[in-house]
DNA sequence: TACAGTCATAGATAATTATCTATGGTATTG
DNA sequence: CAATACCATAGATAATTATCTATGACTGTA
């Protein structure tokens, strides 16, 4: 016999409405507050206590007054449309970039210095979670062909029309030896002078590797003695131990220079830079996108690179025309 | 430029169906557990992603899977489904009559036995608040006029069409005296004998003052000397004291007799009778109407009284007609 | 008692919603 | 790669909702 409240046809309006009465005593009142006719409340009403299956309001003294069943209701309302309400704050914050969460794939160099923009970022955006994956370039093009990340920093970006690479950040290439080194005061270094040292190098999937590989290609020296490395750091130490010359990216030796120091050798630095790359049918998380607003704001003060700063002014601007 | 979601269209059946379809993660396997076609779902779920102002799904390797702010949405579904459920509960209990509250107004002398149908049915029922007024008859009968309370307990209802009452329980006046009254062991006592008494009368509004006043008048005596204390308490104890005699409910003086005993008059007790007394036309709340089922079980127990009983079930089959 | 103010109901209409069937595109799976 | 399963869109329709204006009923006050 006992019909249960006809959930489904309730809605946030009735709610609305309701809870306005409830508040103002008067149908009337509520009607000019939300621009509507006194009939209109009135049936709304109606509709609301025909849901609820059981009278809602009662007049006394000229005054509408919840029943204690309307009270209940009364409190529902409430409870409901605040979190409806604190619901479409969320919204608000998540589309303004500043709540919600992005993830961002480094090829591994990339560690060395993407710190310093995220790092101020999360502190800026303390609701905004990031989640960085670090991998060599193969790995990263991995994940970059299966979508699993916002953005990603390649220094070599995959050629796809889908995509759309920024240039943030220039990352030079240097010959690194240990700290007394006997190339080091030597003047017009070339190759041929270093091809029987022992080289640390990273593994093939590593962009610093792809780039050395061709740049010593185009040089049509073989190196003698080769070891491999997969860890920027593991060979940052190797060589200060004298293992062996390396070529690293200079952020990674100049973020902690002890026991290694640079070679002059012709042709170094090799340049090469960092791109920031998204894919365009992907709709960016508004708090990617903030993300790289930041970092365009902020790419001159802390690394003094204006060119970058346009190039992702340049990325903003294509995402921003084709949301 | 930033858009609240549209709350007012927010409908329940919208959240229904979308938290259906996070959880099977299939708009088919929704369709199938509503008795919808997938079109049916396809077109909430766009309504939904409409108000929201936001995508709230996306397919991930054949399952419909929610964004990010879908996973709020999901949380924020059941959040609310859950709250109107459980309003949705409180109101079976309250048309129960399980839960809620009710109020019963008490001709003073009445507040000598209800407490024993009060209290079993407060154990019974601890979700029902039970607010007990008391006042002498015409107090009662002033809050009867406002429409104040939900049931009251009289012992000569006011006569009125829209009235429903039921004698529950007989309430016998009886004449008491101090513990050594001279009149305790006389035959065939009569009022003549005691009209040179002092008499402890109740004031003029109460119901055990009227019968007696009417009895008296009957007999065409008249009172030496009287005395008006408004409490039946403050009557037994001034009894008891030796300050007189007076007219009692046999209720009043069986509660604590100490101090008092009932003296044999003629013509004694005079007879009358409780009853309750609802409004024909009051929806009468659920728990009132649950109070007067549990009257009806236990009063044959409690008191002995299987007319009272009978009236009772009558008041309810009238009431339940009326519903 | 007449007047104001307030709520309820009736009747009408435009807008929105809830659904369905049919069909087309895509992704998953043998 | 064909078959299958699944989702989206289109087009159609019935039902419901949101409103309005007009009017009636009731209540408390001048």
């Amino acid at each position: 016999m006992v019909l249960v409240m006809k959930v489904r046809q309730l809605t946030f309006r009735l709610l609305q409405v309701y809870a306005d009465v409830v508040r103002t005593g008067s149908l009337t009142a509520t009607a000019n507050r939300l621009h509507l006719t006194q009939p209109t409340v009135s049936q709304q009403l109606k509709r609301l206590r025909e849901i609820v299956g059981e009278p809602i309001v009662r007049q006394e003294e000229g005054r509408v007054v919840p029943t204690e069943v309307g009270q209940s209701l009364y409190q529902l309302s409430q409870d409901l449309l605040s979190r409806a309400d604190v619901f479409s704050q969320y919204l608000d914050e998540y589309n303004s970039g500043g709540r919600g969460r992005f993830s961002i794939g480094l090829v591994n160099t990339a560690q060395y210095v993407l710190p310093r923009l995220l790092g101020p970022f999360s502190q800026a955006n303390p609701q905004v979670d990031v989640t960085v994956e670090v991998g060599n370039r193969q790995q990263m093009l991995n994940r970059f062909e299966r979508h699993e990340d916002d953005i990603y920093v390649f220094s070599h970006p995959p050629t796809d029309n889908a995509v759309l690479a920024a240039p943030f950040l220039s990352n030079p290439l240097v010959v690194v030896g240990p700290e007394h080194c006997r190339w080091a005061g030597v003047k017009d270094l070339t190759m041929e002078s270093l091809k029987n040292e022992r080289f640390l190098l990273r593994e093939p999937g590593s962009a610093t590797r792809r780039t050395f590989d061709a740049w010593l290609y185009s040089t049509g020296i073989e190196l003698r003695s080769t070891q491999q490395i997969a860890s920027n750091e593991a060979i940052r130490l190797a060589v200060a131990s004298g293992m062996g010359l390396a070529v690293l990216s200079r952020h990674v030796v100049a973020d902690s220079p002890n026991g290694v120091q640079k070679l002059p050798l012709q042709g170094f630095p090799l340049k090469s830079r960092w791109h920031f790359v998204v894919r365009r049918e992907r709709r960016l998380p508004p708090a990617a996108y903030r993300f790289l607003s930041f970092v365009q704001g902020s790419l001159t003060q802390a690394f003094d690179e204006p060119e970058g700063e346009m190039a992702v002014a340049e990325l903003l601007q294509v995402l921003k025309a084709e949301r």
